[in-house]
RNA sequence: GGGGGUGUAGCUCAGUUGGUUAGAGCGAUCGCCUGUCACGCGAUAGGUCGAGGGUUCGAGUCCCUUCACUCCCGCCA
């Protein structure tokens, strides 16, 4: 048997050494009376060995339940040094958490770590099994160029001098969204592909630097219904096959946008918190209520939302004040509370409730459905600062009150984004998800003049609060494409420029189409349950964007930037 | 680009109000130990307290600057 020395325990005249490898762990034993004893006591944790040996059955006191091989030991009778170590680093065999640099810089080292050793294994599976079912499904795996043409929609490319080409640069892509429909237009009905992408952007903890996978599907003469069927087959027979934990829907609800922003205060909402949000603006347009703050700024255009917890009337004080202080913390002005309570009448109880009427505290519960012992946090400012601060307090809240199932996934489909919003910024009418989205009703019919009216097909796929994927129906009629682009700004000609494959290629008799395309790593996240990317990932860079073992990026021989007819100019 | 957190031995961490020689566990090295499975026991080595500057009689500890890692905002059609 062969592997890494993982562990020892030496008694001076009796060894045991537990030798792993990828399956897992098998106890060695060697005693003093053989002549290898002295050597192999000197084998130092991590040295790669062979040992040749008895495998024994243990007796039945010294059995070890916790190990697969828990039952046999081998009885060493001769040995091999296949790779000698130097002094580790970090630990092997411990759970410990390390320093994430450490980590890194001897990845091939954490990687024999049990948690993310399994992990890589899982991500293997699950894509293998991916694979296997979108073929079930009738689906075909292409590849496609890793070295295109930069788009100037969407996030920074990373850019590729062009040697045969001087001055020009390929683009790595960022989705294979264009070659997508390509496929379906040269007569492909159902694409699929484990496809590298690439987006020069800042990272995050759910967010590689640079490159990350994707699940890319592509189906033509399809309409969104069709897409939503292969995917909730996907998702739960892949979430069932390799997760324990309960689906809390099979058939995933459809949520408008809209609808997300109102309720949830964000387009990725975590279903298996109960609590959402109501409307209350209203409210402080009465005389009844004399909540100044809240009326003045509702005055100057604000609005006011809130959170209904269910009998909260006793919990103590300092939950109250603990959200508040957190939603502080948070760069929110904070949240208003009180709890709804009856004696003779109905009304508030805390530090705000004396401003509101009973009967405007009666209009609060039909409008919310709020119940006498039930509390209320309110928050006020502009729309999105308040979807934003309560989309937060939503979590926490559901988080302090213990009502969220972590044991279970809730999938949805956030459906009929809008085509157009406006940017904050500079007013300027721009894509709000992806230009090549079909819009919905009939397309004769389309008033152009209010673009900010227009919905697409186009829908995302949420997990727990986690944005898997964005996908749509695409728009395959040049025209209309023409027409959106020019209301984002984009004329004619620069559109012939920018997207040239793509508009010509629909000119010559294109299917109706459309596709998604869910993150593979943010899919083996919620299934190893892990919060971080680079515990699924197996060599990840750092937030920089750095590979610390590989020492990447790095600089370039003035030999190569000259036949690449470049030069880089040193800053200071 | 902005905000927060962290940085002390190879690794994980402790270090009180600024006060004597900066500690522990794991790992390494050496010794003892025949049924452990986080084996046990004893000893030794190992430190620019991230770096630079300042305050002070005295700085791991306080202040300033800076670097690295990380989390978040911006960004991610």
């Amino acid at each position: 048997m062969s592997g890494w020395i993982n562990k020892k325990r030496d008694h001076g005249n009796l060894l045991f050494l537990d030798l792993r490898d990828n399956y897992g762990l098998t106890q060695c034993v060697i005693e003093n009376k053989d002549p290898n004893f002295k050597e192999i006591e000197k084998l130092p944790l991590e040295a790669v060995v062979k040992f040749n040996g008895k495998v024994l059955e243990r007796s039945k006191d010294t059995i070890n339940k916790d190990l697969n091989t828990g039952e046999i030991e081998i009885s060493i009778i001769s040995y091999e040094v296949l790779g000698a170590t130097k002094e580790l680093p970090l630990p092997i065999f411990s759970d410990q958490e390390y320093a994430e640099e450490i980590r890194l810089k001897y990845r091939f080292l954490d990687l024999r770590r049990k948690k993310i050793h399994q992990n890589i294994i899982l991500r293997s599976k699950v894509i293998s099994f991916i694979r296997s079912e979108m073929e079930r499904l009738g689906f075909l795996e292409f590849q496609t160029p890793i070295l295109t043409s930069s788009s100037p929609e969407g996030a920074r490319d990373f850019l590729v001098p062009s040697r045969l080409n001087p001055g020009k640069f390929y683009a790595l892509p960022q989705a294979p969204q264009q070659f997508k429909q390509l496929i379906m237009v040269s007569g492909f009905d159902k694409y699929f592909q484990i496809a590298p992408c690439f987006r020069d952007e800042d990272a995050r903890a759910d967010r590689s630097p640079g490159e990350f996978y994707q699940l890319d599907v592509e189906m033509s003469f399809v309409e969104q219904q069709d897409v939503f069927e292969v995917i909730e087959k996907l998702m739960t027979s892949v979430f069932k096959k390799f997760s324990n934990k309960k689906l809390l829907y099979e058939k995933f609800p459809k949520i408008t946008f809209s609808e997300a922003m109102l309720k949830y205060g964000t387009d990725k909402p975590d279903l298996r918190n109960p609590l959402s949000i109501s409307e209350f603006t209203e409210i402080f347009k009465r005389d009844d209520v004399s909540f100044e703050i809240f009326k003045n700024l509702v005055k100057k255009g604000a609005i006011v939302r809130g959170i209904i917890t269910k009998n909260t009337k006793d919990k103590p004080r300092s939950f109250f004040d603990g959200i508040d202080k957190w939603a502080k913390e948070q760069g929110a002005s904070g949240l208003a509370y009180f709890t709804i309570e009856k004696d003779s009448e109905i009304k508030g109880k805390g530090p705000v409730g004396k401003f509101f009427s009973s009967e405007s505290i009666r209009e609060i519960m039909k409008i919310s459905k709020a119940e006498v012992g039930d509390s209320i946090f309110l928050a006020c400012g502009k729309t999105n600062e308040v979807e934003k601060i309560l989309s937060q307090a939503r979590d926490k809240i559901g988080d302090e009150l213990k009502l969220i199932n972590y044991n279970s996934y809730a999938f949805c489909w956030i459906v009929d984004y809008p085509m157009f919003e406006e940017d904050e910024k500079t007013k300027k009418i721009i894509f709000s998800h992806n230009p090549f989205s079909m819009p919905q009703g009939d397309i004769k019919k389309l008033d152009f003049s209010k673009p900010l009216e227009i919905k697409a097909y186009q829908y995302d796929i949420v997990c727990n609060g986690v944005e898997l994927s964005s996908g749509a129906i695409r728009n395959h009629i040049p025209e209309l494409m023409y027409k959106l682009f020019s209301i984002a700004g984009y004329d004619k000609k620069l559109v012939d420029e920018k997207f040239s494959g793509m508009i010509n290629a629909l000119s010559y008799g294109a299917p109706p189409h459309g596709g998604i395309a869910p993150g593979i790593d943010r899919i083996i996240m919620l299934l190893a349950g892990e919060k971080n990317i680079r515990e699924v990932t197996m060599f990840p860079m750092n937030q920089n964007a750095q590979d610390l073992m590989m020492g990447a990026p790095s600089e370039i021989d003035e030999k190569l930037l000259k036949e690449l007819n470049l030069s880089v100019k040193k800053n200071k």
